[in-house]
DNA sequence: CCACTCTGACACCAGTTCGTGTCAGACAAT
DNA sequence: ATTGTCTGACACGAACTGGTGTCAGAGTGG
């Protein structure tokens, strides 16, 4: 409903074509919508939702209200659509750095961990909003919280269930573990955020290894011992 | 300063000695202050801290701002209260489940989590207020926070300690595996908070169990296989 | 040059919240 | 009974925000 491509049925005499600065309106609209979901990210990830108003997004942005409500419903649609947008930068690039090592868990697990701190430090912003400010989400929108990080407790499955033995655990326990791993992860980079970094990553990626192969020796895994 | 409990220096005739309703009148504030507490934990637990405002404490205590601003400086320093409050609370129910099981990891582990989930079951506000809405804080506020859970870490290490066999980790990387592996119940209970617990406590507790026997067999824990 | 649309700035209202101030009445102690 | 404190209700101003409306001017294509 929002938009009207077609104005009307009335044949106005049509003097203006929707082109502008050499480009067509949805391009316009499109980008000024990824602006301001950049500035929102922004933000959101270094001053917390609440703390954020529309008219700052807008004037981080460059735009005014108009176009905010041109993009988004309200703010918390804002929120949603920079948690799903920043949700699937950091699950592809986990996957990207996991994909080429899909036969030694051990580096699987490394590469992920190393993929998942790297991105934390360089983006703490969008990862303070994925991680903190999203949980803060009520009702269906929690829910659509929950579902979102079911990505990446599917992408984990779906990475170590290769190299479980059969009958290894139940589908449930298997599940609550991966959760359970994706929050021990979580939390390790709210910590690691909230403290300005000072831990290096490598105890960090250390640890969260040590965790990992304790996971998968209680289910049955036991990598090749490191050359 | 906001205390002043001895008035002035100048003798006006005292008819009054601040009894009143039988109490004293540290007592009545104190209860005030209690009241205030409990009320702004079941507010800020089931509807978000930022959609808490000071009135509707007061309204649900029974009392009015005056005594909000007795007792607390700000919005926040009720959250930070309540964060301490209901945080020791939990602390004190896990250590007092765990250890008449000092000798058996394998109790150990069982029962401390057996305690965590049943304590979320029956006060769910509680632990939203502390495992969700706490994370909100800013600054040194952040801070706080993340000391008043390093409590957590400090009794999962000395808990477990007795059980590691010497030179099993760097303390770096223990410390950052009971991080996570407090990080992994948190996301378990918040999980399981924002699916209205859905899922039987017991899968629950049956995956925690297998990520900790897990982390326990990397460090080199080998409970007595169960009877 | 003209007709028309797109753009961005701003005004504006309604609602909410914080924090303080005021005030009449209840209560205690002499 | 009287004096003084404690209590709770309410009023009030200031600030902020969400969301909508208005409007003049720039840019477009004929």
């Amino acid at each position: 409903m929002p938009v009207n491509k077609a104005t009307d049925s009335a044949p106005s005499p049509r003097r203006h074509s929707g082109q502008y600065a050499g480009k067509a309106a949805t391009t316009r609209r499109r980008e000024r919508k990824s602006k301001l979901l950049a500035a929102g990210i922004a933000l959101i990830g270094d001053q917390g939702f609440n703390a954020t108003s529309i008219d700052a997004v807008c004037a981080r942005a460059g735009l005014t209200k108009r176009y905010f409500y041109e993009a988004f419903d309200s703010r918390e649609s804002l929120l949603i659509e920079a948690f799903r947008a920043v949700s699937t930068e950091l699950l592809q690039a986990i996957s990207q750095a996991a994909l080429p090592y899909l036969g030694d868990s051990r580096q699987l697990v490394h590469q992920g961990l190393r993929a998942t701190y790297a991105f934390v430090a360089a983006e703490p912003a969008k990862v303070r909003l994925m991680f903190i400010e999203a949980l803060s989400l009520r009702g269906q929108l929690g829910r659509s919280y929950v579902e979102s990080l079911d990505g990446f407790v599917q992408l984990l499955l779906s990475l170590t269930r290769p190299f479980l033995p059969p009958g290894a655990a139940s589908e449930a326990e298997l599940k609550v573990m991966a959760r359970g791993a994706i929050g021990a992860i979580m939390h390790l980079c709210q910590g690691w955020i909230a403290s300005d970094f000072r831990q290096p990553a490598e105890e960090l990626i250390a640890g969260s290894e040590r965790l990992f192969a304790g996971a998968g020796r209680e289910l049955g895994i036991h990598p090749e011992p490191r050359a």
